[in-house]
RNA sequence: GCCUCUGUAGCUCAGUUGGUAGAGCAGGGGACUGAAAAUCCCCGUGUCGGUGGUUCAAUUCCGCCCGGAGGCA
């Protein structure tokens, strides 16, 4: 089976960095693996590596889509999948990284994400219900068709609920089955496994609010601005750095409030990625707090596992 | 110097007609299979400023002291 290494960790701690010093020691090419850098225009608030950045390494999967289409994890293990399969086709080691943990494990085949006939007539069908009668009455009729499904997630977990009676309708198996058969399968490609761990949590979080700082200046104003005349679509809507600033748009709030939502939604969003890491037993971790020491152990993993 | 208000969880504050206390925010933990930078769940012991006194019992009442805010001189 082919073999790539993955760059992991949460927001602020030095992936691309690392990726991109990886890359150039070993000439790979790098699939980012991240919901919003695949949006154009969305630079600064996604802390897209500009070109001098990349020094010349090619960069996958980065501004492939405008901010008003929506994208999704399958999507995502598909495009990802040809960029890798076809890096892996020159005879180049592609380095994908990224803190969107889903797709990793879509594109690294962990989950299933196989062919399914199109459910957003469904999905729209059933939002609307749940808006009407709640979301505890969906999770009823789950436990009716999959018991285990609903005894594993809150009545309160509207979207999970909804996705599992979706599966349900649209395929006549149950989410739960779905799943059972997707584990069973061989993963699509051998992956050294690499994590940034920040083990100091305050020092991350300065980090974080010294670059929210750094985007303002930068410019993340302006850009998020431009980005709100685009009519961002439901998945580039929900970005850090923009969604708050489009409430201060509309006259929500203040730039203040705004800008100190960002830097805490930041943390937040920084502390569930080490969460969903924290539970792969498979990945190796990297102190990011020495940038030497972790690219040297990077490389030993990396060696060890050719 | 005098008067008034104030000092309770990291922060902002509530509360106990005397039986050692609770919200919001911050923060922590967990979940996660086609929206994932999304979404969902769980978690609050802190010399109730200090010290004496009254009391079976004080964070709560009283005295003094130390912080902070305002007012009068």
């Amino acid at each position: 089976m082919s073999r790539i290494v993955c760059v992991m960790g949460p927001t602020a701690s030095g992936k691309t960095g690392l990726a991109i010093r990886l890359a150039e020691r070993y000439g790979a090419e790098i699939v980012s693996a991240d919901s919003m850098q695949i949006y154009r225009y969305m630079d600064i608030g996604t802390a897209k590596p500009d070109l001098e950045e990349r020094r010349g390494i090619p960069h996958h999967m980065l501004d492939r889509l405008d901010p008003s289409e929506d994208y999704s994890a399958a999507r995502y293990a598909e495009d990802a999948g040809a960029c890798v399969d076809q890096i892996l086709a020159r005879g180049v080691l592609p380095i994908v990284a990224g803190g969107t943990g889903l797709y990793i494990d879509a594109l690294l085949g962990t989950r299933s994400f196989e062919e399914e006939p199109d459910t957003g007539a469904i999905r729209a069908r059933l939002e609307e219900e749940a808006e009407q009668r709640g979301s505890a009455a969906l999770h009823e009729r789950l436990r009716e068709v999959d018991p285990e499904r609903a005894g594993r997630l809150h009545p309160n977990d509207e979207k999970r609920i909804i996705r599992a009676l979706e599966i349900f309708e649209a395929t006549g198996e149950t989410a739960t089955a779905r799943d059972r058969r997707a584990a069973a399968r061989a993963p699509r490609y051998c992956a050294v496994k690499l994590g940034l761990d920040w083990p100091d949590r305050a020092a991350l979080y300065e980090r974080i609010d010294r670059r929210v700082d750094l985007m303002f200046e930068a410019g993340l104003l302006e850009e998020a601005e431009r980005i709100w005349h685009m009519h961002p679509g439901r998945t580039a809507s929900q970005a850090i750095g923009y969604k708050e600033l489009f409430r201060y748009f509309e006259g929500l709030c203040t730039l203040e409030e705004a800008r100190e939502t960002i830097a805490r939604e930041s943390r937040r969003y920084a502390k569930r990625q080490l969460t969903w890491l924290r539970r792969d037993s498979e990945i190796s971790w990297l102190d990011a707090r020495d940038g030497e020491q972790a690219f040297a152990l990077a490389c030993n993993f990396i060696e060890q596992n050719r």
